[in-house]
DNA sequence: ACCTGAACACCGTTCAAGT
DNA sequence: ACCTGAACACCGTTCAAGT
């Protein structure tokens, strides 16, 4: 964890690991089968956050609201365990925890254990997804906005009429706010689903 | 592609590649800076589905859920793609198109093109993060729904008492179910959003 | 039981040498 | 300009041999 943290993904070989181990190479195959459940198993360490618990006064799509940028920032902060995180490690004890957690939260809040289930999948999909895939972003680098907008602006105005026009305001929009935006959409369909769930298919 | 496609991420090696294009892997370096540079290619063509268009005689909902559907198959079909899919490619030309139609789709329906560009790229990374997460498992497949059931059925009822209880309805729900519960939310989110613009920050 | 050293079959990348 | 062969410094994994 503090290799995969310090150096990064590609610096977690088996060699690496066990020089931080302080052993050989070859010895780490008598702990583990091969290096994908030992990524499957250091995930899953590194998922513990997902049982911290929101401030109790509040209603439950503000907790989950709490929760979720809890976990973003978790994962922002290990942007090594984002990378890895993959379906895999998903029936892990911490990952079940996390699920427990939001079970708990949605059915509280009205939602068919079915449904709570989809909903607590499909905000985790949402947190996970939206950190990979800014995972090479600084949003925090003004650099990053201004390459942006560059690169908008001086795309073909014929068959890109509306990125080259707003060109500027797209490119002030950073991945947190785009989290947001999707974290508030998420919840606000949830609150909607629950007072009419005859619209869970149509 | 077709190497991607039918041997899978593993063996997208410039060895095979160059094997594929009968020639050596050296000579590959004359026509790409490195393997990113040629992953970022690869996957961007392979994003040219993004510019279908969805029949006409729709609301705007209607219409991101059939685009939002017909990216996600795609990807299910080549899942190679999926797996390759970072922030990387983001701009390239043809996600620049899938960016400009979305951005066309729900400008129309109201939203600032600030909010438009949020809620595109908060879809995109719902489909995208969906289909990753989701990589190792076989929806179809009845053996991976009776898996799921054993396993929260012999969790601790005392630490995990919701997954214990409702390990069979639970068990049930699908990758499909889920997409489709996070597709319905997200888009019923929007709606509200535009209604009620204010609610963008709380 | 656990560890070691050495090997195996691979990687991505570089580079002098060819045409 | 483009290609080649050969090498470099790495991978994950295996296995006979040690204690």
């Amino acid at each position: 964890m503090a290799l995969l943290d310090t150096r990064g993904v590609d610096a977690l070989t088996m060699r690496n690991i066990a020089e931080g181990l302080g052993c050989t190479q070859a010895s780490l195959y008598r702990h583990v089968r091969n290096r994908e459940e030992l990524v499957t198993l250091l995930v899953d360490r590194a998922l513990s956050v997902a049982s911290s618990v929101p401030p109790g006064d509040t209603d439950w799509a503000e907790k989950a609201a709490w929760s979720a940028r809890l976990f973003r920032e978790h994962l922002l902060r290990h942007p090594g365990v984002a990378s890895l995180l993959r379906g895999t490690e998903r029936l892990g004890p911490n990952s079940l925890a996390g699920v427990q957690y939001s079970l708990d939260l949605f059915i509280g809040a009205g939602f068919s254990p079915r449904l709570a289930y989809a909903a607590a999948a499909s905000l985790a999909t949402f947190i996970i997804g939206s950190v990979n895939f800014n995972l090479g972003l600084d949003s925090s680098d003004p650099e990053e906005s201004r390459h942006r907008r560059l690169l908008y602006r001086s795309r073909d105005a014929a068959t890109l009429p509306l990125i080259v026009q707003h060109a500027d305001a797209l490119a002030e929009v950073s991945s947190d706010d785009e989290f947001e935006v999707g974290l508030k959409a998420l919840l606000t369909g949830f609150r909607a689903l629950i007072q009419n769930p005859d619209i869970t298919h149509d």
